[in-house]
DNA sequence: CAATTTAATTTGCTTTCCGAATTTAAATGC
DNA sequence: GCATTTAAATTCGGAAAGCAAATTAAATTG
């Protein structure tokens, strides 16, 4: 038996395919998983016994074909609640979602800005999920996951935070804390994988298995998927692309060192650039804006601020396209303002600066999107580790 | 039963082990493997009989415990014969392979320099092959796999050269044009990948599951371990870490783009630069002494074009470090000729590059080699597909 | 030489999952 | 309206993998 060799197994592979797959019959699960219609027929009969997965009574669509017409299944919605969290400079927001992925509730709880204790933030984390719950007229210990993002350096393996901008201390069992706090398993994770997750599970990488998702905010981010998992490196600290150096001696850069990617492209390279060429401004926002009608309007010197931080842009992306060779990559963000990095002169110049060779160059789409994408990719995460929960048990107790 | 669904299955995990261990009693085996002791003995029960591993008889050394004494299994090196071909611009070297990865015979046979048909260049192959199998009194039908490692772009999972300096033809089905000439299955793979994998099988990556292998020769290669599986990217043309970008507007590369690393650390980067400033040299590899020799004698102008190729490097590597995070980095080289890229001080200039954390930065480790080890990592590429086969194959017909 | 210790094997059983045969639920033909 | 066809789903018997517990084997210790 393949039982005690833990690996996945039959039941969490058919899950996992009608998750990706919305609604299928068991006759494509079996052509997809090349497992036999037997075992599909068992395997989901368990399954829907045990209430994860249900039937969908007619296919209206597709009548007029002969034979005992296919039944389709998809996940049952009511079988489980994930929760999200993204934990920001100013705010922690929060998603509920089902066992399908439908949203169920959306929450924001504004947050002191800096540094706080592990004990205070787990205690802001946990009151916020509480009332999150209590939107849909439930309570925490009906969540059967949460997933939480933040910024920093991340061991999501071990669920310990190294670093982070929101903590005053470091290497703190995060993970370890907020499931004791909340009394529900809790996963940790970067913001950035976060947004991977995000685009894997319902955004434009779903149903690729190996594509890079970038994230342009106050820093340069990046979420690498690899063979359908994101890639975390070694000691859970890999992909710090804002970090990738594209000058020798270059711009000093925030993080001490110098001629980091980040030093040309993020706000706050733009902004001191922006002072020296059209004079202070207090308005930050306002400065960017200034800075790039500038640039539109013919000035020199504000053009060359801007064409600069696109082209040290392309060529990162392009040293990441040599690196990896992926399918597909992502620039997502979630505000329009670096436009000027997404425009289609940046993408020719990357696509001139990689290898050529006769297979098409990678895919690049951009995607914008709103402040709880965050939040929905911390519960995607949250959710694999819940299917997997639910497959490997035989029976799930919804109450 | 685990029969129809033909995953990794207990045989093969077993055979790995044991691989890798070189030896180790069954005890262990269970240990390891998570595989209950019951199994263990039936599986290499079946292995004994298939003639596939060994008992070794005697553990000399661990005398003077109690109890029944562990019996050491081994891979049993008469069972299979693989033999290992690196192409390069003048000769085809090989290596012929035991079973248990020992070395049975190597062979060198000039090659005309410059670009073969496909046709031509199997025949070659197959032709070295039959003179390798022959040192051992063998034949070429008595091998049980061919691992072939070539320069250029490679499909390594096709079988396929996209393009190849020893090629005069592209998108070539060489893999198959190789098996059908030799009647032997061969396996292809791009050289840097193949080092890679002669690190991981008998080198300084034993038993690591990632690192990186970077290595110089005319270029700069890189090969890539994510998993215990080398990385190929989408397309099987990833890791063209020579052709990373380092300097915007850089110096003209051989690709024909600019900033490209390689247009900074090359034998021929620095031979145009030595030539400017030393005045040319009809000898190239005296020229890149003479030029070392007058950096180290104080020369100014040598002295920047060795220091700049010096830093040059370390930015790379240390791109590299943000966003792999290895555990392992190997600098693995034929010749001499690139200790200046070796030095200390551009290993801790890629160590000031990196984002600190708290973790130990990764471990870095110079590995100096002869020409067959190219060849000895083509054979161990093999071995992997033939322990593979064997594993499955209920039994082997040895001849 | 009996007791002890540890490794390896044997035995009986459980689990998983397949193939083949069968049943079911429709559409179609007459 | 009823037999026929078609395709999906299910049932049934069996085979393989692999475990736990009991047993056997080979050594050391007192």
């Amino acid at each position: 038996m393949a039982f005690g060799h833990q690996r996945e197994d039959s039941r969490l592979i058919l899950l996992r395919e009608i998750s990706q797959e919305g609604r299928i019959p068991r006759i494509d699960l079996a052509e997809r998983t090349g497992i036999s219609r037997a075992t599909v027929t068992t395997i989901t009969a368990d399954l829907l016994r045990d209430g994860l997965i249900e039937e969908i009574p007619r296919e209206d669509g597709a009548a007029g074909t002969r034979g005992r017409p296919r039944v389709d299944l998809k996940i049952a919605g009511a079988a489980h609640l994930v929760a999200g969290v993204k934990v920001s400079g100013s705010r922690i927001s929060l998603v509920l979602m089902d066992f399908e992925g439908s949203q169920m509730a959306e929450h924001e709880v504004p947050l002191g800005a800096g540094r706080h204790s592990p004990e205070a933030l787990a205690g802001y984390i946990g009151d916020a999920v509480a009332a999150l719950a209590a939107k849909i007229g439930t309570e925490t210990a009906q969540i059967s996951g949460v997933g939480v993002g933040l910024a920093g350096t991340i061991d999501a393996g071990a669920g310990a935070v190294h670093w982070s901008p929101s903590l005053n201390a470091r290497n703190v069992d995060f993970a370890a804390m907020l499931t004791e706090r909340m009394g529900v398993p809790t996963y940790l994770d970067n913001d950035a994988n976060l947004v991977a997750m995000a685009e894997k599970t319902f955004g434009l990488g779903r149903g690729r298995s190996d594509f890079i998702v970038v994230t342009i905010e106050a820093g340069v981010g990046m979420g690498i998927i690899l063979g359908g998992e994101i890639y975390r490196g070694t000691r859970g600290c890999g992909a710090e692309f804002g970090h990738t150096k594209v000058q020798l001696e270059g711009a000093l850069c925030r993080c001490g060192q110098r001629g980091c990617l980040e030093a040309y492209v993020a706000e706050y390279a733009l902004l001191r650039e922006a002072d020296t060429a059209l004079g202070p401004d207090t308005s930050l926002s306002g400065q960017i804006a200034r800075l790039l009608g500038a640039a539109e309007a013919g000035d020199p010197t504000a053009a060359s601020i801007v064409s600069r931080a696109g082209r040290m842009f392309a060529m990162g992306l392009a040293n990441i396209v040599n690196i990896f060779d992926p399918e597909l990559i992502i620039l997502a963000g979630e505000q329009m303002q670096f436009d000027y990095l997404y425009a289609d002169e940046v993408i020719a110049e990357m696509r001139k600066s990689i290898v050529q060779v006769d297979a098409a160059p990678p895919e690049v789409v951009i995607h914008k999107w709103g402040n709880l994408m965050w939040a929905r990719g911390a519960a995607a995460y949250a959710l694999e580790f819940v299917q997997e929960r639910a497959a490997r048990e035989g029976r799930v107790d919804a109450a």
